[in-house]
DNA sequence: AATTTTCTCCCTGTTTTCGGGGAGGTTTAG
DNA sequence: CTAAACCTCCCCGAAAACAGGGAGAAAATT
């Protein structure tokens, strides 16, 4: 059988020769080549045809997500891994939604990227532990590891702090909704009441921290 | 001559497991253990009397340097490296009064790392080209590499737009900083004059979005 | 030594936020 | 079906933010 060949994209250099030194001790895989420019990683990817992307979340310029929807459009078949550093649920939620194969938290031991890669390779997923936690978030989640706070906001609600997090004024978001001034602000108020916060610069950290913006 | 011992902090474990495989690699030197709690490396550290010292700048609970400044007191002799993702002035200066003895980006390869490696066992400092430029930061560095909107700010500006993307309201920065009102309000009008945005939304943003924050 | 930047504080005035309500129609869930 | 939640819009008033300016003393740069 041939080694599964992968491509890896990080912004470190150091942890893509340290990601490299382990990938290399796994027998069955091989890494091809790597890239630490998400951007250069988006165009020169396609010709080497990997069979696993692994790529870093967090990443200036393309975050992980972006450039693995964008690689996905031209290489459906492509087999992709996530790595990244904090775990959020928002980002697992849409990573999901992508068809991401793994998502790997960098707290995990090499042992755990093993038994990923092996199950990738093979055309099933990998979810960590804490990974599918988050996802049951209907399960308790009473005390401990409380699902996000945006849970408990309504759709309109969420769209409007995505809006006010990204610095609209009200009157600003109320033109791009198509709504009157007063109706945003009671959106604004609903949104401080539930999220326990005073103003605005406590709803724009707490969307910013949700991955609801940027 | 003996290898130098080292020991690794860093709350990623796959960063450590990789960061060991090139340390394995580099003659001279040799990983005596490492941890990903910086509390009890804390505790730790001080039986294994190494040699050298990595440790990550960002970990929760207790961060790089000041694992670093609290080691020190127990161990002067001890030489430290720090590692980190991003480049940041503060850091970099609150670094060189702990007289750390390296400072090393995690975009570098491993060849710097051999090298800074190298210098510190004998006893010598290493900062790399970014590091020692953010520190004569007379030289422009025009177009390239060109650093965060953040380096424009004042520290007094700087520790405001701190405080305001925690969700401070104006009055409670005043009496943290024993300062006016009138003041902090100067400040917020540079503040969004030198970043180009008009309300605290797009200030609270940049701030998260520069690592400031959270 | 001279200049620029920073830090502090002030003034005036307009706009927006914030907190408290209410209210009517629609959608959702029990 | 009924109750709860959601969405829309309105009222009020106090507080804060925003925008423009000025100004003196201290610190940093040149």
């Amino acid at each position: 059988m041939e080694n599964s060949r992968i491509v890896l994209v990080d912004d470190h250099q150091l942890i893509i020769d340290g990601l490299s030194r382990i990938i290399q001790e796994i027998p069955g895989f091989e890494l091809v080549t790597s890239y630490h420019d998400p951007l250069e990683a988006l165009q020169k990817i396609p010709v080497w045809k990997p069979e696993i992307l692994m790529v870093d979340f967090e990443m200036p310029g393309l975050n992980g997500l972006e450039l693995i929807r964008k690689l996905k459009q031209q290489i459906p078949e492509l087999k992709t891994v996530l790595l990244t550093m904090h775990l959020d649920q928002a980002t697992v939620k849409e990573a999901l939604s992508l068809g991401v194969n793994a998502y790997i938290l960098k707290n995990l031991d090499e042992f755990e990227l093993r038994v990923a890669l092996e199950k990738v390779s093979k055309g099933q997923n990998y979810y960590s532990a804490p990974v599918t936690e988050v996802l049951n978030s209907k399960s308790k989640s009473i005390q401990k590891s409380s699902n996000s706070q945006l849970d408990l906001l309504s759709g309109r609600e969420r769209e409007v702090l995505k809006l006010i997090a990204e610095a609209f004024s009200t009157k600003e978001i109320a033109d791009q909704l198509s709504l009157e001034i007063s109706t945003i602000e009671t959106h604004r108020k609903s949104l401080m009441r539930k999220l326990d916060v005073h103003n605005v610069a406590g709803l724009v950290r707490i969307a910013v921290q949700e991955g609801l913006v940027s």
